[in-house]
DNA sequence: TCCGCATTAAAACAAACGTTTGATTTATCC
DNA sequence: GGATAAATCAAACGTTTGTTTTAATGCGGA
């Protein structure tokens, strides 16, 4: 049970009291408790209990905010080579895919998705800049793909529209199956594929509704 | 500036700060220092930090609630009488028009609404179980309504579908103007109005759009 | 005026919080 | 194997938290 690091096991633990309590409502000794691990061990290797959070944000959000990136910058490549402006669904699908089948690559995955989707409607300010500043560039590379794949769009009716996908997108993933309504009939927790599906078939027709 | 009740400064107090830092974060300190009340006022008038919460959620949203419903029944009916279905923009709108004009209604509303947005994803399960069931009657007639106007929808898809609208209002919502990013030329605060018709402008498309 | 009730006020409660210290153990290298 | 550094540990730090108690205050009716 304590094979790995101290240091791994803290973030681990971090990772999952994060995304289920949130982050103020964790204590670190529920962290440490978790972890198997002391107290004093987050000031040792972190430094506080906000660097645990950089730190649980940064070890998952930096690779996976790269795979995004290269499929969207992937995409803009081959619409200048091609001369035909990007297609509204696949820049979705490049950032919406590697999201969610990261969400379904492990546990630790899962809760951090639903830790994302808490973070960007986060109080405070501290945790939500520490989340705004990693996502930043991101966030303009697929504004700015969104205006070559619709360039009628207006500038305020394109950034809403993303917003509106990004709200989508974190409710869906924030959800994960907690739902208190679940009608008849309903499958509560599709897989990556079909949630993608599911999320991109309805968010590209949204995105290409003609403006009034 | 002592003019209105106790309670009522309390109730004031405690919408504007949970909506601004979130509930746990805020203080009963903090809450009874604004209102210029003693901390054992909240005990008095309430009985808990908890109850105040109730109550600051009731006292907003039972009247929203029934808003809502009543358009959303007025719809159900004149589709009934005229034996056409309800239209998935209408359906959208009764929803969402009250909510935004209501959040346009003063301060103290576009807080609640604010708070309201945040109460979706709340993680502490206390807090959403309060929330979702003063949301449950009003989440089944909508979803029960787009079955109506969607009918060769399934299942999995309607509800799924709903949960990406609501997703994208509580998202616009909660952000509240507080954007981190900004590119030029968009309008960071648009009133109801305009925000209703992107909001139903997109979502429209999304909720009919083809199944594969 | 005096009584009774509603409200407010000050103070303290135990518990939990993030943080810090200093000693102890464990591992690493010469 | 002994020295040096890394890591872990128990314990306490001072604050802050929600809650509770008890006394004081304000106020309307007999």
């Amino acid at each position: 049970m304590s094979q790995p690091d101290t240091k791994q096991r803290l973030l681990d633990a971090a990772e999952s009291l994060f995304a289920a309590e949130g982050f103020h409502s964790t204590s670190l000794r529920a962290v440490t408790g978790k972890a198997e691990a002391n107290l004093a061990a987050v000031k040792y290797h972190f430094g506080s209990k906000e660097a645990l959070l950089e730190a649980v944000l940064n070890r998952r959000l930096v690779p996976l905010n790269q795979v995004r990136q290269e499929r969207l910058e992937a995409l803009r490549m081959a619409a200048r080579q091609s001369g035909v402006r990007p297609a509204t669904e696949a820049v979705l699908r490049a950032f919406i895919e590697p999201t969610l089948a990261f969400r379904d690559s492990g546990p630790g995955a899962e809760a951090f998705i639903q830790l994302v989707g808490r973070a960007i409607a986060e109080p405070d300010d501290t945790i939500r800049n520490l989340f705004m500043q990693l996502m930043k560039p991101l966030f303009l590379l697929i504004y700015d793909m969104l205006g070559e794949a619709l360039p009628e769009l207006s500038d305020t009716e394109r950034f809403w529209r993303l917003h509106f996908s990004l709200g989508a997108l974190s409710h869906a993933t924030c959800l994960a199956g907690r739902f208190q309504i679940l009608p008849a009939g309903v499958t509560p927790r599709p897989d990556a594929d079909a949630l993608t599906a599911m999320l991109v078939n309805f968010l590209k027709m949204g995105m290409e509704a003609p403006c009034d």
